[in-house]
DNA sequence: CATGAATGAGGATTCATTCAT
DNA sequence: AATGAATGAATCCTCATTCAT
């Protein structure tokens, strides 16, 4: 039908959108990437960015909310009746394999996420809110079984947990890219586990 | 003397300068900082910018080799004449006071150490071996005297070490600042320990 | 039969997509409109714009000529059969009647008429001919017949009365619409009578 | 001095622009002009356009204050101490000349100050006070010498007075420049006169 | 040593127009 | 008869850099 016809092909538009602009976000960050760049890396002319969206900065936000919310529903389907213990190392894995999967997206949070005063700061804080809170569940629930120890910090922990599995990860992936990924997840459930007895 | 006088004088406004390039960098990223920005910040004409600077991404590299000077240099003296074990909480103890003191310039180093494609990339990475070779030579002699295994994968772990410490201690300044640092210290030895003793 | 419901259908878009550009240039003027804004507001899509007329500045120059028209039309049934004295207040009352009712269109042409260097600039000047023929042939009338001075600029005169019409209706309309009708009227009449006798 | 050989010629810079706006509004319109051609026509480049105003929009309002603020002027030294009766005439006379003057500028008042909804309208609305104030001040006092009949509506007035002088001087200098100044003027003093009689 | 007016190349955004459906 | 996704030229605006003072 018609009306499909256009929708496919302008969720597609959008999609190309979308991959071309993180890739070159990550690599030279926001305000260093042109619009003429994104369309060109995506194929298309420069004003279909603008009739997708509303402006360049909408395009980034949208591009956030979309790579954090597949990160979240990655980290929801990994821990799915797990128990605590094993919840927490397979986020872990999740959150690797995420970003060994969306590599450009995990460099461009990295970049972004400490900062302050930027457009989209408010909501880049919230989208991290709702990435950390699935951790915190997690946590918590371990903390509630007696796995983790009752008087750690949820909230600190879960942060701390997040940004230290990103820079690991993308610290991996852009200087010794030829580590093989369970190495590095052994590495990260060690520092876990004693923080996990210590802090 | 006029000459002194006149030499004091300007290095007081390249400090000026430095001091409001790095918190603006740190807050917006070099791209959406303006000299005009920076010149308002420091309270000169814009003219003195390049009056002091060849170029604004001159400024920049010039204010990272400052930094990350000032950070080797802590190192260096953290370390001087302690024994291995001691030698690594001493360096993560400075690191967390470096980036608790020079908090803005650690928030841009979070943010553009692990870009590709930049024109400084090539200087940063430079300077980024100088800080992580005297974390190396720690773990090295700490391996050599049989306090951190033989296996260790030393430029791996200090890589490791300088970008966790980097992450944890912003992450605990943005967003958590009313932990004493000698809590974020605990965490940070704990997780040390721990890899020491695994990777 | 479905030729004639088509006809009607177009004509009824047509009719639509005027009455949606005149106020909106109106309001903003013809380079502030877009054809975005006029698809909008006569419930249209973009593309069927396109459809009825062959460019933003074709229906432009059609709504002057039909907005004319109107206003000529109205002029001439105004003075048909009338004597001089009386046809030229049958004028006024006729362009204040119209103005009244096609305010929007009536400040469109104040806010064009004494451009230059527009594209439309030919069309206008033609249209406004013919606008002011009418009132020139009364006014000539009134000279032949005695009942205004036969040193009168029938051309002037007719182009001023025309002008002054315009903008008391109009400063009328948009900062006192509470005054009556009439009262402008009066006013009107008062200077046509006097320009008649002196000029 | 140096700030007074800068201050000038940076005023100079300014004057220019207003002249080469001004003629290009008044010719185009304002959304049809743009700003390269304002520069072009200056002799500067476009980004000096941009060092001597926040923006378009903002030179335009600059420039509509500038040019009203000339005309009240004008207006105010026009009247100076002179009687009612001749106060008027002399209001008159001075709209004409400055209008003779600044063609430019009044052809774009005409276009402009009958629209609404544009971004300026608050500020022209007031400029129109401004000078519709000195017209009013001269009317009451004939009002209220006699000179004036009691029952006249001082602020429809002064507000018709105004937009009648505009448009029969720009339809002079757009239509039949040729024809004397002392001719037209005759011409608006026969209908205030009228006018005043009659409303 | 410092200034700030001016520049122009470059980047974000708009919008009339086209065209496949 | 109508639609709306896509286009790219035109436009507004920004900003690193220069230079005369």
């Amino acid at each position: 039908m018609t009306t499909d016809g256009r929708t496919r092909r302008r969720a597609d538009t959008r999609q190309r959108l979308f991959e071309a602009a993180v890739e070159l976000i990550a690599e030279q960050g926001f305000s260093a990437t042109t619009v003429d760049d994104i369309a060109l890396r995506a194929g298309v002319a420069k004003g279909t960015v603008y009739y997708n969206f509303k402006s360049k900065t909408d395009l980034f936000e949208e591009l956030l909310r979309h790579g954090i919310g597949l990160l979240t529903d990655d980290f929801r389907a990994a821990v799915k009746g797990l128990p605590p213990r094993e919840a927490v190392a397979a986020l872990i894995r999740s959150q690797l394999e995420y970003i060994r999967r969306y590599r450009a997206f995990a460099q461009l949070l990295l970049s972004e996420m400490w900062r302050t005063n930027r457009e989209w700061q408010q909501t880049l804080v919230l989208l991290r809110e709702q990435a950390i809170g699935v951790i915190a569940e997690t946590v918590r629930a371990g903390v509630d079984s007696g796995d983790l120890p009752a008087d750690l910090d949820v909230r600190v922990a879960s942060s701390a947990l997040f940004g230290v599995g990103l820079v690991v990860a993308v610290d991996w992936l852009v200087f010794t890219p030829e580590r093989p990924l369970e190495d590095v997840e052994e590495s990260l459930l060690a520092i876990v586990r004693r923080v996990g007895t210590t802090t």
